[in-house]
DNA sequence: CAAGTGCCTTTATC
DNA sequence: AGATAAAGGCACT
């Protein structure tokens, strides 16, 4: 197996554990200082020293646009880079960097993921592989490509439920059906703007707005787009909230999910508080807020879960 | 350790 | 328009 290595510097910041940790992805496991992660039909492997990237199975323009070791990380923090709180994240979680995820597999894990957390999504979408997807050996490990559509399309809602889907079965068998079916373009989106690729999206089942975003966030470049999830909410609240009415701010507070209403009042805040960067500062006010208000929480996601292997 | 709370929300209904 | 409830079941406290 041929190693490669792509050296890094202070013009490309990057820190591949926070990257992996952070919740945007669910299909990434590190055993010892190697980072195992199948992204698309292949597994690969990574890891990280002071200034090196070092990865086994895979080629170098992938991984530089898969980890978005192209974007312009300097650029992007001056850009956001607009009050005391975004600079702190900014400061403790530099080099954390938004992936450029498969807009299938992206879909599908953001429909999974509505109100659950994220050792439960890894689960769920650990035993979908398990199910539907293609057995595959590395390092003498064996792990699991995520499903094609067409495999989930297939699948009874019944058969989706077992791996622990819930009401959120249903959800996933019609996306996945129209997504087969209909000959569903991502490229296409890729292409669109964020309002369109977003319109588009939310005609799913199973699709919000908060899953339309992540999706446009995480894998169709659409770095301008600024998911509300229940994290967010509360840092613009708590930090931003004289940007809204009092009134406003008072009433989100008092409930956990926002309206559609609120969801784009909040989201728009971002977007044009942040600018066309803004889903990088969302990423990092959202690293930040969890890793300081709820510590020993962290720890468990920052660390390895055993049970999560691969 | 058991029972309660919360979960990177969406949809259906009123 | 806006509020409210229901929806698996797992993970964490």
């Amino acid at each position: 197996m041929d190693c490669v290595i792509i050296r890094l510097d202070s013009s490309c910041p990057f820190n591949l554990d926070f990257t992996l940790c952070c919740g945007q992805v669910f299909r990434w496991d590190k055993r010892g200082t190697w980072w195992y992660g199948i992204v698309g039909e292949d597994v690969f492997k990574i890891r990280q020293t002071d200034n090196e990237l070092e990865f086994e199975n895979n080629d170098v323009d992938f991984v530089r646009h898969y980890f978005g070791l192209s974007e312009d990380l300097p650029k992007i923090f001056s850009t956001i880079r607009k009050d005391k709180h975004i600079k702190h994240a900014i400061e403790k979680f530099a080099g954390l960097r938004i992936l450029h995820q498969n807009p299938w597999e992206c879909l599908i894990s953001y429909i999974c993921a509505t109100y659950k957390n994220i050792p439960a999504v890894k689960q769920m979408l650990l035993k979908l592989s398990r199910k539907f997807g293609r057995k595959i050996t590395f390092d003498k490990r064996y792990f699991y490509a995520f499903p094609a559509s067409q495999s989930l399309a297939k699948a009874s809602v019944k058969e989706l439920a077992e791996c622990g889907l819930g009401y959120r079965a249903k959800y996933v068998s019609g996306t996945a059906k129209r997504i087969y079916d209909d000959d569903f373009s991502f490229e296409d989106l890729r292409k669109a703007s964020h309002e369109k690729a977003r319109r588009e999206l939310v005609n799913l089942p199973g699709v919000g707005l908060k899953v339309a975003d992540c999706v446009s966030l995480f894998s169709l470049e659409k770095l301008e787009a600024f998911p509300i999830d229940i994290w967010i909410k509360r840092v613009v609240l708590k930090y931003y909230a004289n940007n809204f009415p009092t009134e406003s701010v008072k009433k989100m507070s008092s409930k956990k999910s926002p309206s559609k209403a609120e969801y784009e009042r909040l989201s728009l805040f971002g977007r044009k508080y942040f600018g066309e960067y803004a889903g990088y500062a969302q990423e990092y006010l959202y690293h930040s807020e969890r890793a300081e208000t709820s510590n020993p929480k962290m720890q468990k996601t920052f660390k390895l879960n055993p049970k999560n292997s691969i």
